[in-house]
DNA sequence: ACGCTGATGAAG
DNA sequence: TTCATCAGCGTT
């Protein structure tokens, strides 16, 4: 738990995101998520995603345009797609897929590994529990702002790292959070029991 | 249950 | 140019 002994794996290859985003979402439990702030590293397990993707869902950013703001999510997977929302608050998902095929996983939420006194500094001191419980939450805790839009994930600023080998029946499925549109798709993954996973409401 | 807050994109 | 809509959060 301490900064000091954390020192982050490898990103993941290029390749693990460029495979079905219903494929790519579920294989993010138990991963973790490395940033570097200052010099040190910030990083969380994975424990709860949802993923966008395909020509036909309503609630992606993508449906039906291709300009703007979705166009980074028919880039190659491999990269982040920051944006911001609510007049307040950045979400991260990470591209999935080939070119031409628009689709993301969003990252939820987070257990906090490495860098948890700078980011309660980042959220304003609220309980740990409740530090990277929630998509807006973890971009604030690990200083992830729309710079980051774009990045690669090879890089050393913002990548993803093995983890946690999680067996398929720890992972749960529900419809996503916060959307009004193709709600009947059952494409949000959380690590089952977790605490951080967040709640609905 | 509601207000905060501003980018986005569609409509006019 | 105006307007509705929001992949959220914190307080009530």
């Amino acid at each position: 738990m301490r900064n000091k002994s954390f020192y982050p794996s490898k990103p993941l290859p290029r390749s693990f995101y460029q495979r079905s985003t219903l494929d790519v979402a579920p294989g993010l439990i138990g991963k973790i998520l490395v940033r570097r702030y200052h010099g040190s590293f910030l990083a969380g397990m994975i424990v709860e995603v949802e993923a966008y993707h395909g020509f036909d869902d309503k609630a992606s950013h993508a449906y039906q345009r291709r300009s703007g703001r979705s166009e980074i999510m028919y880039n190659r997977g491999g990269i982040a797609y920051v944006y911001f929302t609510y007049g307040m608050y950045h979400c991260l998902n990470v591209v999935t897929e080939k070119e031409g095929y628009p689709a993301a996983v969003l990252i939820r939420a987070l257990e906090p590994i490495a860098g948890i006194t700078t980011m309660h500094k980042l959220r304003g001191n609220p309980h740990t529990q409740q530090l990277t419980n929630g998509p807006g939450k973890l971009c604030m805790a690990l200083h992830i702002t729309k710079n980051e839009n774009g990045i690669d994930l090879q890089s050393k600023e913002l990548f993803i790292t093995r983890g946690r080998n999680i067996p398929s029946h720890l992972i749960g499925t529900s419809r996503r959070i916060g959307i009004s549109r193709s709600v009947e798709n059952e494409w949000r993954y959380f690590l089952k029991g977790n605490p951080f996973v967040s709640h609905h409401r």
